[in-house]
DNA sequence: CCGTAAATGTCGTCG
DNA sequence: CGACGACGTTTACGG
């Protein structure tokens, strides 16, 4: 990994058309050769960047600009996509070997959530029943199929968040499943840890009931972690 | 800007639980306190980081490890988010000053397009006229209302790329528009500079039709820029 | 400050 | 290789 902090100008041209004036940055050249650009605030994405694979072309200086120093850097990729940075002052510049990394482990919170609800389907509400996790579809799995008191079917749909996307997996779902005798009518229900309006009126629309689903309650015990809407 | 290339392990705990084994990375720190920790591959996103306001409290180092030189960063932030840096062995430190970014300058994106577009309807058909761009309605506002030659009232959908979900999008805007007896019959326009296969597909299905702008032509001027299909 | 839609999204998985 | 969904999405914009 090379680390160099220049005053460069950067330009991107590709999917749009970018430019960074004139200012001091960090610029982050990656062992797989991606090209990073940052600046000394915002999060964590950079103001500019090239994704490998891609290669980095070093050009003599300009004309006009010759024996001040300044030296041009062309990132191009497959895709004809292009990043420009032209360094007029280096201010520090070190390389590093970092060798490969042995990656992130991680731990969702998502799959969790059905395996709590699967694990408490009478938590819908008194006499339900699950009939399975997953149930497969040709369009996809369906989250949780269940029962209810009276042996109606009901779909499922889990989303830690739930916005619209969600309701028309969920409507997409039902409108199969309906074609099913042996199954319909069935009956959805979108449970999340948050649901927002649009979401919930589109929903409500389609005569879609709304879940909203405290994690750590549930995780906790019971029923009275789940409010009906 | 703060450039530490060091020997640790890492530890995040948050709206997710993810652990990083010890190995070579550089961490930065910028100057709103915000951390990024990256290795010598992948894209631009790091391996774990914390976003800004957040605040660095460095421990002492744990007792078992006392005179090997071990230290360990806490990054905490106000919803008790916590990312643990423990430092093994520092590589490479060194610290810079960039000053404030004068910002990143863009030209292309769907804002664009879309202004492009409302200043030129008559591309879409002659007599065509804007009734307003951002179209107020329930569920989310329509990028342009139309009408054509004849009157009839036309919503149009504006993407950079068109994929599926813009049709999904257009066609509940479609729905919701032909339930008001001042506007039905409502008919959709679907325009991006790029559209996919199966999103025109989906969107002549329906009866939507699809229009490819050409960003640089448009721009340039002209009704020679659009093709309809 | 909240809510929504766009993003040079990126990143996995699965067909 | 492309489509699809999730993301510690992040980010910009409008009420």
């Amino acid at each position: 990994m090379r680390l160099l902090v220049a005053r460069c100008t950067v330009d991107y041209q590709g999917r749009l058309t970018a430019h960074l004036p004139e200012a001091v940055r960090l610029i982050m050249v990656k062992a797989d050769g991606s090209v990073l650009v940052h600046a000394d605030g915002g999060s964590y994405k950079p103001l500019n960047w090239m994704s490998p694979p891609c290669w980095v072309e070093e050009r003599p200086s300009e004309s006009e600009r010759e024996g001040e120093g300044v030296t041009t850097w062309v990132v191009h990729n497959k895709a004809q996509e292009r990043l420009t940075i032209t360094v007029h002052e280096v201010i520090h510049d070190s390389q590093h070997d970092l060798g490969t990394d042995p990656g992130l482990v991680k731990d969702g919170v998502e799959a969790h959530l059905q395996k709590l609800l699967a694990e408490h389907v009478e938590s819908f509400g008194p006499g339900w029943t699950l009939v399975r996790r997953e149930f497969p579809t040709a369009i996809g799995p369906v989250d949780l199929l269940c029962r209810d008191a009276d042996g109606s079917t009901v779909a499922v749909e889990i989303k830690r968040r739930g916005e619209i996307d969600g309701v028309e997996q969920l409507s997409r779902y039902l409108e199969l499943l309906n074609r099913d005798p042996l199954l319909a009518p069935v009956s959805g229900v979108f449970a999340a840890q948050e649901i927002k309006p649009q979401a919930k009126t589109l929903a409500h629309d389609r005569g879609i009931r709304c879940l909203v689903v405290d994690y750590e309650e549930l995780k906790g015990t019971s029923d009275s972690s789940l409010r009906l809407f």
